[in-house]
DNA sequence: CTGTTGTATTCCTTGACGGGAATATAACCG
DNA sequence: CGGTTATATTCCCGTCAAGGAATACAACAG
């Protein structure tokens, strides 16, 4: 439960990377091109990724192939788990409300 | 999958407010008193977790108490999903996807 | 209305983050 | 060896978020 990996999946960018990631394993260069982003940025969020224990290297000649690790993931989902139970209650005891009350619960609805 | 919503969460001390909602909803004179933070930076930090939908508020007299809506955390877990797959299947497997690319390099031990 | 309590907001400063350009490093090929 | 490809790193800069102090605002008690 690092904030590391909190913060390097702050970064909508690198949360793009791992979803590419979660596909195959991926080379700098393919990972800048499929996103979009420069080589030296892709460098960049990659680095924080790898630093987060999200991704490794594989070096395969000049490439650097990156994989998905998923490990840190289950920290996350540890993490989570405490709040499922009450999402579950929650959207059960929500849908049930709507049943019967076709009303405006303020649930969510962030206006600004 | 709302920006905020990792924003929000990726402050740790928004996550321990959001981990002492879990307990009981609180004012923000108790949430501040109980992470040791000033009166302001709880009724921003609050600020920041309503915005992200992870908070309501009900007013009880000129107190602000401050309950967990776990509803946005369900966006986590589907974000979470897929990568939960692939460390449900087996951890053992990861190496083998590291070292999907059969090449010349005989070096499989991992790195870093 | 006046004072008091609880909370929100503003102003300011500081430090971290991300992007771009240029450059450095590494691995390969001839 | 020199040259080429792939990636990493550095430097600079604009932006943004967080913290502290002071203040404004809201709800209540009398």
């Amino acid at each position: 439960m690092s904030d590391a990996l909190w913060a390097a999946l702050a970064d909508p960018h690198r949360r793009a990377i791992v979803a590419l990631l979660l596909e195959r394993p991926r080379s700098v260069g393919e990972i800048a091109q499929a996103r979009g982003l420069s080589q030296p940025s892709a460098s960049k969020h990659l680095k924080v990724l790898r630093e987060a224990g999200l991704v490794r290297v594989r070096q395969d000649a000049q490439r650097r192939v990156h994989a998905l690790d998923p490990a840190p993931m289950a920290s996350l989902d540890a993490w989570l788990a405490p709040y499922r139970k009450l999402w579950n209650e929650s959207l059960d005891a929500l849908g049930r409300r709507l049943d019967e009350r076709p009303d405006t619960t303020g649930t969510s609805a962030p206006k600004d």
